[in-house]
DNA sequence: CGATTTCTTCTACATTGTCAATTAAATAGC
DNA sequence: GCTATTTAATTGACAATGTAGAAGAAATCG
């Protein structure tokens, strides 16, 4: 009997990159880490609004998930919401890495410079 | 004196896909061929609509161009429109690109296996 | 002409991308 | 206890892209 093919949602650019981002930041995965990773790595501006909100949605399609850090901070400040990759979202980027690569597998000369 | 970075507008991945389509499909680059093309590297369905939508979106941009093609089809039909990638098309892909690379990037677990 | 064939246009709407502005929670001082 | 200050997260909005399906156009054959 064969699999159903739960039908992965296709993750956006900038959504993989987020979740990419995410798990680089590792343990340490929240907000402004994440978006300094992303502006470091995409070398450009992004603003945290659009982090948020991107993660937002990834949580809902169930490939992050949060956790409120604890209340702790050394000076101030509101507490951290970490963020991790859960199976789905591997599972989504992997499907995206093979896509992306379909893409530019089209015509043959733009492969890396 | 500094060259003014005429900020290249960046190509959504579906755009980047038919951009390069029509790149392969060459001077027989219409409709219809793009169409087949995506669907066989894509390895799924689209639609002509979302073919000439986003055909038209990328001519808007300067990315490609369009010449009407010789009305004398084998039996019947409308004349084609031929497409083909522009300057700025080839630009924007190369562009692409180098972010798409800076994106799988950011986390080794992923890379092509 | 009218039927048929091959294409392109349109109309619509869902999803993603992106911010700027607002709100929350913590803590150090007074 | 307040309140200024700090560090984060949440909202509200809107633009850009993705994607179809229905409708319209142009050609050719009988």
């Amino acid at each position: 009997m064969q699999s159903a093919e739960k039908r992965v949602r296709p993750l956006g650019e900038f959504e993989r990159a987020v979740l990419l981002a995410v798990m680089r930041a590792g343990r340490n995965a929240y907000g402004v880490t994440i978006r300094a990773e992303l502006q470091r790595r995409l070398n450009r501006s992004v603003s945290l609004g659009a982090v948020y909100t991107t993660l937002d949605r990834l949580a809902e399609k169930g490939m992050a998930s949060s956790s409120l850090g604890d209340p702790t901070p050394e000076r101030g400040g509101r507490a951290k919401k970490f963020f991790a990759v859960e199976a789905q979202g591997v599972k989504a980027l992997q499907h995206s890495r093979r896509t992306s690569d379909a893409i530019w597998a089209i015509s043959p000369l733009l492969n890396s410079k």
